[in-house]
RNA sequence: GGGCGCGUAGCUCAAUUGGCAGAGCAAGGGACUCUUAAUCCCUAGGUUCGGGGUUCGAUUCCCCGCGCGCUCACCA
């Protein structure tokens, strides 16, 4: 950077502490917010205002200055909204006229005056005292282009936020989801709850965690890679309608829709089963996209996503058919399944069962043509050790997916709730663990207990909730909802260099 | 992890075959009482991501490293 502007700004601050004004008061005087202000004038005439001078106090940061020497516009941000300023030097004295004049681009100030209008009509304080409340030693971003630097925009993001109104706009929205989805919820009865973080034992999903240790104790602990094991807990323990929004850690590759810590939505209802989630997930979806965005229909990356319609159910067997002329139940090893393929000129990947070809073959040629919201239901039994057998297929368990533009943005299951049938699954994945199989689940032995205890027949369902937003949002990359989403450190101590 | 691409002033971007590193905005000085990316004149601002190599000479070509993007793999 510019020395010289770090200087200037330095030296205007350095002025500040010599005159004796702090340049970060603890105090703020009165003030309306810029919003109230505009509205309680934007149906005022330039007359009506000269007639009957109102005088206000706004607070914000300078986000603009035009100066024409004896008349200087500056331009206020306070919560997304601005105001224009202007400063007289015919209407003020000289010191105060120069001491407005001393404050930079970035400053945070309150400004107090009359209203009046300028003559294009632009609603304006015009500045009869002011203060500094915060002084800012760095330039923003340039005023017009704005920030677009990919990697900056994630590193600063707060200068991403400032600068570009898209940045703002999904932060808001991303809010607004989450406040959607707690009143959904909420009304229905289920209860937010807090379950650990950290860990002795991780499970809920197939994946790789991170981990981490317990000085005192000499306990090794886990991040959570999903929050189903403490919240199917709070079940057995009569909370029967309980929901969690929070962070899930996994130890994965980052991409385009995969960030290490995400946000995931899980809930579980006591007396229901995973077509009772599929109802419950459809709404909760339809629910949010109608407050947040206003409608059912929500055009994402050039499609329209009809939310409104009933959701597409299919069996995954039958989509997998529809797409590639495969029954997988006909071809139920792993031998069969490939065999079929190479049959219709389809290379099996090389999965190691049967159950892990079959969603790999859902994920390559099924998958990415689910744009509309759709539902597929009845996975493979070992893909799923949480989830209740199917009773018409004893290979399969009830558990769908939502999927949506091409994405999974969620999963549920009928719940395992026979504490035999969940130690005898467990004990296959941890076999599967020590086999080298690292996404595998280890067994608790202190969840199949609560089991034992008696888990109620339950519905459970996780929505992910970043993947959500990108929908909302209309964004085709997880980092754009994310604010501050995963990124290597710049140098290697973890500390960004002093530019 | 593999492949491809990118990295130049605070920001947005240029730079001919390898030949003095530039512009706009922002900043500093000046003019200007109605601007909305104000305008006009002047000034300053650079480890061209880092290191090495080739060369009389490297932003440019080569190698290594770092960071970012896209993509494949992995993964929900």
């Amino acid at each position: 950077m510019s020395e010289g502007e770090r200087a200037t700004r330095r030296a205007r601050l350095e002025a500040l502490r010599e005159k004796g004004i702090d340049p970060y008061p603890a105090r703020v005087g009165p003030r309306e917010a810029i919003a109230v202000v505009r509205s309680r004038f934007g149906e005022q005439s330039a007359e009506a205002l000269e007639v009957d001078p109102q005088t206000v106090a706004v607070v914000g940061r300078i986000v603009a200055v035009r100066s024409f020497g004896k008349l200087v516009f500056v331009r206020l941000l306070e919560a997304g909204e601005t105001i224009q300023v202007s400063v007289r030097r015919q209407e003020i004295d000289a010191e105060l006229f120069d001491w407005i004049r001393s404050f930079d681009v970035g400053d945070f100030v309150r400004i107090e005056g009359p209203v009046w209008r300028t003559r294009t009509g632009e609603l304006t304080v015009d500045a009869k005292a002011a203060q500094i409340l915060a002084k800012s030693l760095r330039p923003l971003p340039e005023k017009w282009h704005g920030l677009t630097d990919v990697e900056s925009r994630f590193r600063q993001r707060y200068l991403d936020l400032l600068s570009n109104e898209q940045a703002r706009r999904i932060a808001v929205l991303r809010s607004r989801t989450l406040s959607a989805m707690r009143a959904f919820l909420d009304a229905r009865g289920f209860l937010e709850v807090e379950t650990p973080v950290l860990q002795p034992i991780y499970g809920g999903a197939a994946a790789r965690p991170f981990d981490t240790h317990h000085r005192r104790y000499d306990q090794k602990l886990y991040l959570r890679i999903s929050d189903e094991l403490y919240l199917k807990r709070l079940v057995v323990g009569g909370l029967d309608r309980v929901y969690e929004i929070g962070h899930n850690f996994r130890n994965e590759g980052i991409s385009r829709k995969h960030n290490p810590e995400f946000t995931m939505m899980e809930c579980y209802q006591a007396d229901a089963d995973y077509r009772d989630m599929m109802d419950l997930s459809e709404e909760m979806i339809r629910e949010i996209a109608e407050r947040v965005c206003g409608t059912t229909r929500i055009e994402y990356q050039g499609t329209t996503l009809d939310f409104g319609a009933p959701w597409r159910r299919v069996p995954m067997r039958d989509a997998i058919r529809d797409a590639t002329g495969i029954d997988v139940l006909e071809h139920g090893d792993l031998e069969a399944l490939s065999g079929a393929m190479r049959g219709r000129g389809l290379e099996p990947s090389d999965a190691p069962t049967w159950a892990r070809l079959v969603d790999d073959l859902f994920s390559d040629r099924v998958e990415p043509d689910l744009v509309q919201p759709t539902l597929v239901s009845d996975y493979p039994l070992d893909l799923s050790p949480l989830a209740k057998r199917s009773v018409e297929d004893a290979r399969l368990v009830e558990r769908f997916e939502p999927f949506v533009a091409g994405m999974e943005i969620g999963n549920a299951f009928s719940e395992l709730n026979d504490p035999d049938d969940q130690r005898a699954r467990l004990e296959q994945q941890r076999r599967a663990l020590a086999a080298g199989d690292e996404e595998a689940h280890p067994l608790d032995e202190d969840y199949v207990m609560a089991l034992e205890h008696g888990l109620p027949p339950t519905g459970g369902l996780g929505i992910g909730v970043d993947r959500l937003v990108m929908i909302l949002a209309d964004v085709p990359n997880l980092r754009e909802v994310i604010l501050f989403p995963h990124l290597r450190p710049i140098a290697p101590d973890g500390a960004p260099e002093e530019p």
